[in-house]
DNA sequence: ATTATTTTATTCACGACTTGAAAAATATAG
DNA sequence: CTATATTTTTCAAGTCGTGAATAAAATAAT
């Protein structure tokens, strides 16, 4: 049966509440009036919406405290606008992004500003399940408890984690990552029964596509795809400004369609996949003349992938080739995506954006050869930096969003922490 | 900027409207306490709403006439329930379906019967675009004047055409087909143009995707894809209860994945297609030991085929090997595509049942070769018959559902026509 | 035959929603 | 100090869906 998304006119409400609440997370902070032009809601609702928000503590305005008359600057007349943000103590959130080599836990406030971070160095293949949660919750353990002393608490309101991997998005569990030796760990349950919020687990290249989307939208567009090269190949997809996923799980494997049948070995332990020759050990691999059939081995260091960016800036014949190969197999990758669903632009993203430059031509023409209209296949490819960054954005985006969607529903009682 | 898809309680009024009216043209006929349950609405709100939607001549009641005592069967206390149904007279529509040997058009009213319905037999790829056009609107307008005379006009509320190919929905245009040798056909506008009344172009694979939703949910779920061996290779999505497609166009070619690198030649001009193995021509020429790199020549006849079908249900092993190649062939398309989302039931389709089991095998190797819970690749597979019949039905769902909308939205005036 | 019972549909009062218009607030300009 | 401009809030009006009460319409019981 088809389920009822919105039928009660209370349920109306909380869509304009959360709507509200989304203009201000997009833009930052606005004017009560362009609040209105934004959301294409009355003057007469914005009003409402915001007082109820203000009295709930959720958003705050830079109105100064009544008496004090301080010097308006602009030369306008009219009652003066004042601006509105999110109240940055209506709530907490912890993010937590696994690499390969490290954890990242940081606590956030309401309006995405960083309060405390840590970082654990390890390697995640070595950590059985037990450890691997252990290790997750001293961390966020540690970030609460810093927080704690230093500023007032506000209540911790959502936990979200970013991670390398397929994950199941109704449970939050992830059923399997690359960079754990353990399948199917229990985070989300986990996390959930002991701090008693909710707990999202989010693809990484999910969460890139998220950040993209928020910031570079005029470049992207709403539809678009991303592909993360590091220690594996990663896609996100973006389909008419909603994130797409599978259905059950987060399941968007570019890295693993195959290029080459019968091709070089995969991590997964198939041969030929995409990944096999475009995620960071199959660049090495190919181009430190290592035998494609053998099992990869542990990770590719930083040094050692820009020792290989270089000697291809140098015009090293067997680096370019390397990611010629590679750009050619995600191109491949990426045409096959191409005839399944419509051509988009595409965001690449990488350790290096030389790197990506150096896959760049292979990638192109790879893509030129399946599309009917063949030549601006090179303005689809955005190459973008600081993949690092925007997946901090992306989390950060993600977890606010949920706590923004538990404010418009749940009206009240954000205060009740104080 | 993200668009408001409904916040005016009107619009509220409207989405309950359609609310009712799907699920009306869902289980054919309903008393209101039952469409109260249906739509999770209440008895009151139920009761405004069909009233509205009664006196707006859109849907219609048992109830006798007034005066007329007629004898209730049934021994029940209470009084008693009418039910009500869409009322055939509100709208009428045009379907027509486009094949490569004919054109169908039907007329409906709006419950869904059909009033009058003409075939033309032809080559559609003989004819120009002007030709193309004119053929169509020339039986379009052979069955409007055929009921004219029959039955008191209605007004005529959507054109809706059923096409192999692939159509931009934005315009209702063809972009390409492979029983055309025009492209680009304008067949929205000019449709839209010459009969003022909307148009809707869909991809015949899409139709019978929606047509097994409507008919089959509890066998294939909300999450499922449709495969339709014809001319060419069809493939049809549903994610989450949802029509899935591309962006922009309906382009969703299953048919054009690579299956062979440098394979057989493909009527799109590529080697290795999919479709090159898995079409009945491509069926037809492996059996027949033709040349694959030969341009595939015209259409394969319904006994050509069945003669295939036949010599392998015998035990010819040469026609069981083209099946069993077939069937691998689309069975590596849809393990990609399984690699890309997750992987769901299939549904398939063709102009022989036997014929498809002769494919079967093949296809769930090919699956399970690549699905991590590889035991039941078998349990996902369905085959149906009656492809056309299907259609039929998919494209009379997809129009009349066009017109519920309109009707949702649009109030009153549906009675202005009589 | 008449009254009670049962089941279904409609009506009504209520609270919640958004809107447009009017009023209030608060600045600058003269 | 008054007029004007601009933004925000308040107010009255109109809608919507809900739950409770009421009406409708049949059968069962008396």
């Amino acid at each position: 049966m088809s389920n009822p998304p919105i039928i009660r006119s209370d349920d109306l409400r909380a869509e304009n509440r959360l709507r509200v609440l989304d203009v201000l997370r997009k833009v930052g902070s606005s004017t009560r009036s362009d609040l209105g032009e934004l959301t294409s809601l009355s003057a007469a609702a914005i009003s409402t919406l915001t007082s109820s928000l203000s009295h709930d503590g959720i958003v705050a305005s830079d109105q100064p405290p009544a008496g004090s008359t301080v010097e308006k600057q602009p030369g306008r007349r009219g009652r003066p606008q004042y601006t509105l943000h999110l109240d940055p103590r209506a709530a907490r959130v912890v993010n937590a992004i696994f690499t390969i080599d490290r954890l990242q836990v940081r606590l956030l406030d309401y309006h995405g500003d960083e309060l405390t971070a840590i970082q654990r160095e390890f390697d995640s293949r070595q950590l059985n399940q037990d450890e691997l949660l252990e290790l997750l919750a001293n961390a966020i353990d540690s970030v609460l408890a810093t927080s704690e002393t230093a500023t007032p608490a506000s209540r911790l309101r959502h936990i979200g984690v970013g991670f390398q991997g397929i994950t199941e998005h109704a449970s939050g569990n992830v059923l399997w990552s690359p960079i754990l030796s353990v399948e199917n760990l229990p985070l989300g349950t986990y996390l959930e029964g002991r701090y008693a919020v909710p707990v999202t687990v989010h693809n990484d290249c999910r969460l890139i596509a998220k950040a993209l989307h928020h910031a570079h939208e005029q470049t992207l567009g709403e539809t678009f795809a991303t592909v993360l090269f590091s220690h594996g190949v990663g896609l996100g997809l973006y389909i008419g400004g909603q994130p797409f996923a599978g259905h059950s799980s987060s399941a968007l494997e570019i890295g693993h369609l195959q290029f080459q049948p019968n091709g070089a070995l995969c991590r997964c332990g198939k041969h030929g996949c995409v990944e096999a020759y475009a995620a960071d050990y199959g660049i090495k691999r190919l181009y430190a003349g290592e035998r494609i059939d053998d099992q990869p081995q542990g990770r590719v260091s930083v040094s050692e992938l820009e020792k290989i960016v270089n000697a291809g800036l140098q015009g090293e014949q067997s680096a370019i080739e390397s990611f010629a190969i590679a750009g050619a197999a995600v191109g491949d990758g990426l045409s096959q995506l191409f005839t399944l669903l419509d051509p988009m632009p595409i965001a690449i993203l990488g350790r290096s954006r030389e790197g990506l430059e150096l896959m760049r031509p292979a990638l192109q023409d790879a893509l030129a050869s399946t599309m009917r209209d063949s030549q601006h296949a090179e303005n689809m490819i955005h190459s973008f930096d600081d993949a690092d960054l925007l997946l901090l954005k992306g989390l950060a985006l993600e977890t606010l969003t949920a706590v923004d969607r538990q404010f418009a529903f749940n009206a009240a009682n954000v205060r009740d922490a104080s």
